[in-house]
DNA sequence: GGGAAACTCAAGCAATCACTTGACCATCCG
DNA sequence: CGGATGGTCAAGTGATTGCTTGAGTTTCCC
């Protein structure tokens, strides 16, 4: 089988190719059968067939052959896979900063002495790089 | 300069690899400097600067040199675009499911002589293959 | 000044990737 | 039947990746 971290691999890496993405675009709006997913692309149809085992193998694409024609689907659960990710560490990553900033805007009557972060790590945060966002 | 589908292939790429996506966890609690961002893998330090660097060409990390220390920290944006691409494609998928189930559950006076037993056979769907023909 | 810390750079190497081509197999249809 | 359609498989190729080692460079501190 395949633990959480292996399944992000697998997705992140089946994403991080515009044709692929382009496959998932187009399967997004109905399935379609391997050489209609080929057509208009410009490589050759065992390159497509590669691109969708790596979507299959990711979670992000299920199909199925009948007769001689195997045809193609999303299987998003991969996609919410991946999505979750990204929203856990981007929300993680906003509370740390609102943390942050609630210090800054409510000092409350704390010591002079400005000791409010950790006291035996290495004291080195937040006035470096934490411009404003680009 | 880069556009969307450059930047979605750095971030996913960036994002597909476990050591990456462990250092954006790290960088998630507060900014940290390459040797420290180092200490707990098993690898050379000039590794971690690899993977740094790549993290930080996607948009994922920026980092300042003060003195002899990088300091790296999290820049969120990338991530947001990551989370954007896959969300609108989930919504997609979820919308399009939606419309179908629609047309199941109040099927109107549709055509005789086709059932919606459609939906399941391998019978594409609305749409064909669109784009050029080479 | 001198040594250590914290990178930085370049070269090299094995593995993986994104394709290609060509041969092959299965199914449909006239 | 026989040919076209739709796909599968295997081998090969050039580029990229993830890592190493070794040799700098800059900065800090005694």
């Amino acid at each position: 089988m395949l633990n959480e971290e292996e399944r992000l691999d697998l997705v992140f890496r089946a994403l991080a190719d515009r044709t692929r993405r382009g496959l998932v675009e187009r399967l997004i709006r109905g399935p379609a059968s391997v050489s209609d997913l080929a057509a208009p692309l410009p490589m050759s149809l065992a390159a497509v067939v590669q691109h969708l085992q790596v979507l299959e193998t990711a979670g992000i694409v299920r199909s199925e052959k009948v007769g001689r024609v195997r045809t193609c689907a999303i299987a998003p659960d991969a996609l919410r896979a991946g999505e979750g990710w990204l929203s856990a560490r981007r929300t993680g990553w906003e509370n740390r900063l609102d943390a942050l900033g609630a210090l800054v805007d409510s000092p409350g009557r704390r010591s002079p002495g400005q000791d409010t972060r950790a006291r035996d790590t290495p004291a080195r945060e937040p006035d470096t790089v934490e411009g404003t966002p680009s």
